[in-house]
DNA sequence: ATTGCAATTGCGAATCATTTGCAATAACAT
DNA sequence: ATGTTATTGCAAATGATTCGCAATTGCAAT
């Protein structure tokens, strides 16, 4: 058997059906290094296969959250941008520019050590945490200072 | 003359005229201790003056988010619940308990520290974070185990 | 290969929160 | 008191997401 992408083998092995229109998703999914949010992941799907209905994006986006293969995430503080990540990416965060728009990733261990430190104290148990930053990179630092100034 | 709220005084100073219908809605931001989101602003308003309208809860709270006088919150993961609230409250963050719905204030320096590394690393200046736990409470972490397996 | 049934799809309509255009009203400087 | 202009209420528009339902299709059993 050839290497499966993991989401169509686990979205099979859930008892899901497999129909071009997902296998189509989830490849976009798989493959994407960007963050797309239901919409972006419609029009990429659709030029591939033009009859594809924007409802069936989220009904699959809908299961794989459900299932915890993808997690929604967002950029902007105001939660205006939205997209889904698989969830093995490992641990990081992101930083939006609000100069260029320029997504940064932060990696850092402290937010989950404040989950520990919380876990700790209270004897609650996290099951996730949203964490989005805002601000200039250094490149849009200084123009913001002009224009603010 | 009186000690005037802050909201009100900043919105006059800011040259904003002040309506009866702004006064309320300022009073219950000032006032409570809760969290609310538009809806419930509106409906704790709407008691006091039956004719007021949602869109003007929702352009005062506009005005106010564009002064940098409140701030747009979140508490799950999805964003399903804001709320708006005072930016004078210090660094905070919310712990939102799936059992109970529950909120618990989460205090750390952490999230800061992160910032400031990252600042220091990239050069980047951060404006805002937006950070929002979820899980289950230590009253709540029982029952759950016992469901799930 | 064929069949049958339940899962899935496409479509359009419904929903829900939020925003907008506009005419009527009201705040505030003069 | 008056005029200008911001603000309001209302109703309609918007935009993202969801839903109902009939038609289609995957897939397991034959």
């Amino acid at each position: 058997m050839e290497a499966k992408n993991s989401l169509e083998s686990q979205l099979k092995a859930a008892g899901r059906r497999m129909t071009p229109q997902r296998r189509l998703i989830l490849s976009i999914l798989d493959e994407t290094g960007d963050h797309l949010d239901a919409e972006e992941v419609y029009r990429r799907a659709k030029k591939l296969n033009s009859k594809l209905n924007i409802a069936t994006v989220y009904r699959t986006l809908g299961i794989l959250k459900e299932m915890d293969l993808i997690e929604q995430r967002y950029f902007a503080r105001d939660h205006s941008v939205e997209y889904y990540e698989s969830v093995n990416k490992g641990e990081h965060y992101h930083f939006t520019c609000l100069g260029c728009r320029k997504i940064i990733e932060v990696e850092t261990p402290k937010i989950v050590q404040v989950q520990k430190e919380f876990s700790a104290l209270t004897g609650a148990k996290f099951t996730h945490a949203c964490v989005c930053f805002e601000g200039y990179c250094a490149n849009c630092v200084n123009d913001e200072e002009n224009l603010t100034l």
